[in-house]
DNA sequence: AACGATTGCGGGAACGTTCCCAAAAATGCA
DNA sequence: TGCATTTTTGGGAACGTTCCCGCAATCGTT
């Protein structure tokens, strides 16, 4: 009876003790044949209490050990949303990367809202993360001088803040190939949907889609230039601004798929058809894109690579506020041909 | 000197001990003063204990107050995968619920493979969840054995094992709205892009879309009936399949909105349009499918509200297995439209 | 065989918190 | 005011781990 209650209580936990005792030695030693982060050895001693940790059921407390170790194994990331699909896809990615080096990531949310980007750091530091991946930079904003200050380790990706360390794409190179794709085409009107100004994303690749053009000899027009907040809403008002101009557009290249996604909306509404009339370019290659009536060319981010180098920055590096940059390549589909 | 190395040292943790020499009282009080799950005291004692602690920067220690609870404040979410919005948007859902009761949630992938939601429960059951809440349910699963056996609290959320607790959303009614809707605008040949038989979520959709034709009447055919892995590829050879019968319908119900989404890439290949010659349902309501080109009619699951039911059923209620199911409301888009 | 150098082991003190419990203070009631 | 009852307080023992450090055992060299 007292036993049974002793069971209930302990809820049947398996401590670090009961393997020592099991196995005849000192929980010091157990604690060092069971630590996973050195390379472990293969005495027949260390193998032996490795067995009887397994025949017991036992699972380090995480807690017991952050607490000591004074650190958690864990990374936040902070993204806008996760119903966006390209953060989904980099959250996944990092979390995969993570998991690579035996650490767990979790995430926060901030819906684009600077104020609640400091709260969601706040609630992932109170939660004990080892450093924190930002998606949300925007220039000249202090929350990297924040972290700095209390010391938190963090690095910014996919966009950056002009300052600290970051892991982004080569948004210039991926708006050059968008462009360039559909200059070779025979495009010379080409619209560009931009992003909001604060994203050094969508700057980067304005200045891709500008320095196609100069290289072609093409005199930009201000009219072609059109901001967005990287909605699909946002996308299909900025395409049917483009399509009302006097001389509208023969191509254009949206900052990301869901402005693309938005502008093909527009462009169906205006009776128009793509690639016939327009021809549009996106930017991520999200999953949806290839599946689309019309596939979407567009241009793909390695967001693998871009969670590794992120890892990478935050913890073998450390030094310095490099921007490393990864290439992106152009995804040609169907929704883009030549000139007539 | 010295004093500096200290405070290098102790990277600027302020404790419990600090505060409670700071304000002249003991750690247990200020513990409890500081404790968050009670009401705590108005007394004049504790407003000046938690203006010190307030002007300190203490902030408490997490793993040190999970090891001494036993317990985190941490739920665990498995979901295939985030890059499916529905996904998405019910962890979101979760989040934000867990929010509302102090509670952090934490999610992992397991990309539909039954092995790697073993592996997922396994790592976040390490970092000591205080509960689980599982979307990958499939019939016969036995998954759900061994959390009870582990003595973990789980639910199940969106589909249901048939006899664990669960918080899903009312799928028959669901299907049968999908359905009714079409009847209703005189389509008599309806056709449905079924999911997979281990979703109870899909099997549920199809009793609605049967109970809704024998209502009305009208005889099932088995040639009406195509089966899909909810993605949009597999909607897409779905829909091509119904659209090649020698009599095909005039109308189609899709599992989710993505197989929605292939079918119309498919019904567009087809030379078809919607929903002039073919009337489309889908189902979720994911936020893209409101700014297609044809904004698609489809059946709103409130996630939100199955969030909350799935936390009630984790932590207040715990007794039995009940299977709690929330409402969908039809959300009538561009897609469907009276049969001539 | 003797000696220093390396390696392995175990005792025990942290890590920062919560919670039990006994004692003290405050409150209520006659 | 006096006594019983409630509320508040602080000391100190956990929680399960890691890590420092001293000691024993093993190894390699001459």
């Amino acid at each position: 009876m007292s036993d049974e209650e002793t069971d209930v209580r302990s809820r049947g936990r398996v401590t670090l003790h009961d393997v020592a005792r099991e196995s005849g030695v000192s929980k010091s030693s157990v604690s060092r044949m069971l630590d996973e982060r050195f390379p472990n050895s293969d005495s027949p001693k260390a193998r032996h209490v490795r067995e009887v940790a397994r025949r017991l059921g036992y699972v380090r407390d995480l807690s017991a050990a952050n607490l000591r170790r004074g650190s958690t194994g864990t990374i936040g990331v902070i993204v806008p949303r996760l119903t966006d699909t390209v953060m989904a896809m980099f959250y996944e990615a990092v979390s995969a990367a993570a998991a690579q080096q035996g650490r767990f990531a979790i995430v926060a949310t901030t819906d684009d809202n600077p104020e609640a980007s400091r709260k969601a750091a706040d609630a992932l530091i109170r939660r004990g993360v080892d450093g924190l991946i930002l998606t949300t930079a925007r220039e000249g904003d202090h929350i990297a001088d924040e972290l700095r200050d209390r010391g938190v380790p963090f690095v910014f990706a996919l966009r950056h803040n002009g300052s600290s360390a970051a892991s982004v794409g080569d948004d210039q190179l991926g708006g050059y190939l968008a462009t360039r794709h559909l200059i070779d085409l025979g495009h010379r009107r080409i619209g560009i949907i931009a992003g909001p100004d604060y994203a050094t994303s969508s700057l980067g690749r304005l200045e891709g889609y500008r320095q196609a053009l100069r290289e072609a000899g093409i005199a930009d027009a201000a009219d072609l230039i059109v901001p967005s907040t990287f909605s699909i809403g946002s996308g299909e008002t900025a395409a049917r601004a483009l399509l009302a101009l006097a001389n509208p557009p023969t191509a254009i290249f949206a900052i990301n798929d869901n402005t693309a996604i938005g502008s093909m909306s527009a462009i169906a509404q205006a009776g128009l058809s793509v690639p016939g009339d327009i021809s549009l370019v996106g930017y991520n290659d999200i999953p949806i894109v290839s599946r689309l009536p019309v596939p979407l060319t567009t241009v793909r981010m390695p967001f693998d690579r871009v969670a590794e180098v992120a890892l990478q920055l935050l913890f073998d590096d450390g030094g310095g506020a490099a921007i490393r940059k990864t290439t992106p390549s152009l995804i040609p589909r169907k929704s883009t041909a030549p000139l007539l």
